[in-house]
DNA sequence: ATGTTAATGCAATTATGTTGCAAATATAAC
DNA sequence: GTTATATTTGCAACATAATTGCATTAACAT
């Protein structure tokens, strides 16, 4: 049984990245997470162990490799989620619906909810479905009720 | 027949905001535009007419009254359209589809693309839903084809 | 005309994200 | 193990978006 860090290890020469301190403390939180992670809050806790333009790099370099996907809240913060599926540089494969719950602000991938396709106006031709739903996540829903 | 200023004043009397320039003037861009407009946009073009602190605070106030909607496009860049329907101060009804050209990068409210409704795991509550579809626009489409 | 409240303008501050460049380091070749 | 190279990082500077406090101004009710 090989452990997280090995696996992380993989993914990044998989993807021609080199292993890197940044770079697998990244993995790391967000593999440690059950929901996506905000940007403000992977720079407040790698702390000091990275400087924020390399956060941002990392970030961006596992987008484009399909490695992470982003997700934009309703104020409009990035947050980020590992790709469950075979994502890649060539093409994502993540649109199922993200649920920004009011309470928490966390943000959760709904894997096994599809975006349902779309009927648009004559000419429009449609390329990605971004569909965030807001409202109270399982968790809060059970506590405030 | 009245004219715009005359119903835009009436909407600011309607909801207990004074008439100021700059409302009547967002008010006057909002609507001269076939697509959501750009908090960037709207402070380039009011200039100096307005400071850039009164025009958040003239887009906040609108929102909180109904009057105006945000869209976030994919960049999490704010924009504003005139709601259509009879949303207020107590709720908005804006539940349509959000088009984010990649091209021109202009966003269509699809007034008449409605969300579709979802099933969401047990124990998640919706709240609201927010759509953005990302690809051509009418527009777009015609020239680049 | 006057008083009150709402709204604006200005200055300062915070947060987010980007760019250029030099220094460091992961890794491949030897 | 040493060396060469291309990648990655850190730092400084910059850009833009957004917020807050406070004094001043202006809308409008009386
Ligand atoms: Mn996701
Ligand atoms: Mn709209
Ligand atoms: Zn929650
Ligand atoms: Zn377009």
């Amino acid at each position: 049984m090989e452990n997280n860090t090995e696996r992380f290890e993989k993914l990044l020469v998989k993807n021609g990245l080199k292993r890197t301190a940044p770079r697998l403390q990244v993995l790391e939180i967000l593999s440690s997470r059950d929901s996506a992670t905000s940007q403000p809050y992977l720079e407040q806790v790698m702390g000091k162990d990275a400087d924020r333009v390399t956060l941002y790099r990392v970030l961006q370099a596992f987008e484009e490799k399909g490695i992470i996907h982003k997700v934009l809240d309703q104020q409009g913060t990035a947050n980020y989620a590992i790709c469950s599926e075979g994502c890649s540089a060539h093409e994502h494969h993540d649109e199922h619906v993200h649920f920004n719950c009011d309470n928490c602000h966390k943000i959760y991938c709904l894997d096994s909810v599809k975006i349902p396709a779309l009927k648009v106006p004559a000419g429009f031709k449609v390329e990605h479905l971004n569909l965030i739903a807001t409202g109270l996540c399982a968790n809060c829903s059970s506590k405030v009720n």
